[in-house]
DNA sequence: CATGAATGAGTCTTCATTCAT
DNA sequence: AATGAATGAAGACTCATTCAT
């Protein structure tokens, strides 16, 4: 499904209030405002705010699936290498989509839309699935060890960036980093959490030190 | 702040119901309805229904002081046991107090409630301030690593946890574990998450392989 | 079902604001308004607008069913005393609660409410069973003619008083009896739509002239 | 006024809709839908919902009026031949345009259209100034009885008949005639209704048995 | 001539809270 | 101390209508 202008323009309103203020502690009043549009238009748009938050699902789901499975089906690329792009590539979306992932967390946490439910489960599934494959590969080739859990070490990475995602101005403060310009802090945490995941998952797919 | 017997009913009652539907998406009427007490007791015991979330943070967020600080304080044990512990007691709190710790995502999510967030917060900064002094008296016993991000490794420890008793039907599903007793897939999900986590700590505090 | 002096009063106003206006052309603020309560009690005692309607049927045809019932039933009227206290009654109930009667129209020309639809159906067909049971009643003594439908000759006396209950203005005016007050010229109308449709009753059921 | 074929399809669209829901319980996007044209097209052609309304009933009682006065100008008829043909004129008409006569029976109860309200009356008047000469013409003739209620007597008519129609589905099912097919059953309540009324007037205007 | 986009008023309902008892 | 009744504000949504194209 396709999006016009405006109706990307809201989607990215209600992205950003839904990140802030929940779900349901956003009104679609709020949204409208924000977006400078009248009211009725998110129903005209969308049919409903439950709509909506599909129709922002969409968007960006839709696009998540095209980079990761390109990237892995990449023949010139060792397993390791596959690894660790895997992860730059998830901390780099997840720090770009902060909004997103946010309300993703909050989506799940409460079962209440089952469509949303349902879809971000089946990414999971699917994304669970292509590593395993390459587990497998990695694990034909004798690099990695025989026993891994796939689902935790996923655990591993999808929790780890998003708690750090979710308390960075903690992080900032605790390491006295409150000075550093914005940008500039995004790409400390961004090497230091890329860095600290390949760590991590050296541990639980080699036998190296 | 003591709470008598029928304002910790409602008290666990709400924290069922917020982390089934989400604070917004729990009325106090519901509350009320399923603790079989009257709707205005929760504005006559707890002022309002904010107040009442911030009783439920007072009341768990008490009890896990106590338990945190004297297991770190305790003379007989070495580092790395200590923070084997503190693994352990944190995955045992976290999945006995599920509900507590889904409204803690969802209310860190949205920065909503003040009071909560800055509860929260010191209670994040205590856990870290004590977790520096452990690993600190584990460097200057050159049992670890020089170079370690307390904050990254928490991120990583309760993330990891996190993510995996958020999606744990899921992954019973996929381990084809869906006919093994509540009871009997628990203690194992725990198991696991304990080796899998204290495997990540030594990679990240130790040289050893 | 019971209902309070509170609730009688909404529904009485509902009743009239909903046989002026019809039910849509109704909003629960007007009812509320012109009850002189607030918007939210009508949801708190009714539970919604239809609920209300529901409501308003169920104590209108409450009170109706014990009358009837007992009229029939007596054993010391001959038949035609029966059908002629049928008719009588039919226009004082009618006459008396026009508004309710008017509303019964409205609902059953748009078959919206499935459960109001039901019990009305079902006030007609245990109606038509009653007087059924009374013609053969006749028929066997001798009285009434063979060949009767009972179903006609009862469109025929709800539709006449209907339609003479909805227009009496226009009849009023037809007459030149504007100047009657209105309570005599109820009497008067009533007399005449009694004498009208004894008449006709007469000529489907007897043989006399 | 005339009307195009484009604004035809909209009238009978809107009747069949206002007949199935209530003029209040049809939006305009609902007729639009239905009629596969644009929703502006409403309001472009008639000017508002309302107007929609008023247009359809100049539609179908512009037509009305030709039929019935021609009817009754007929100098080769007698008194008694042209009532029971404008008792098969009324019978016939209701029954072809069922949905417009709902639609009316609604309208009527709700004073809410005072222009179609009107109109509805000038029907009313001169369809009873027109009866009234017949039954003039007839008394001089010495063919009716001196004292007759004409008024009664057509809601009589009118009532039956509506009555008759609104619940067909009911007097269908009473009479076990589920299993014939549509059109042999409204011929055949079409006679019957035509014989009942005829009795009934035969009662109401001579002597006879 | 015809329409897709847009709007503001209005709909019913739910909510947390208060108050008299 | 405890509660049933009541309320005003706010919720999402639908509506008939308008306007620029």
């Amino acid at each position: 499904m396709e999006f016009n202008d405006k109706q990307i323009q809201i989607i990215e309103t209600a992205e950003r209030l839904f990140a802030e203020r929940g779900f349901d502690g956003t009104s679609v009043r709020d949204i409208a405002d924000e977006a400078g549009i009248n009211v009725a238009m998110i129903s005209y748009y969308f049919g409903s705010k439950e709509k909506l938050m599909e129709a922002l699902f969409e968007l960006r789901v839709g696009k998540m699936k095209i980079r990761v499975e390109s990237l892995l089906k990449d023949e010139s690329l060792s397993p390791i290498e596959k690894v660790n792009m895997l992860i730059d590539e998830h901390i780099d979306r997840v720090m770009q989509k902060q909004c997103f992932y946010k309300i993703m967390v909050g989506v799940l946490v409460t079962n209440k839309n089952p469509a949303i439910l349902k879809a971000a489960n089946n990414v999971k599934i699917r994304n669970a699935a292509v590593v395993s494959e390459l587990i497998k590969d990695g694990q034909e080739k004798g690099i990695f060890k025989k026993k891994v859990d796939v689902i935790l070490m996923l655990n591993t990475m999808v929790g780890t960036v998003s708690q750090t995602m979710m308390s960075q101005d903690y992080y900032r403060e605790f390491n006295d980093q409150v000075d550093i310009p914005d940008e500039e802090f995004e790409k400390l945490l961004k090497r230091k959490l890329s860095i600290h995941i390949k760590t991590l998952f050296k541990a639980i797919l080699t036998n190296e030190a």
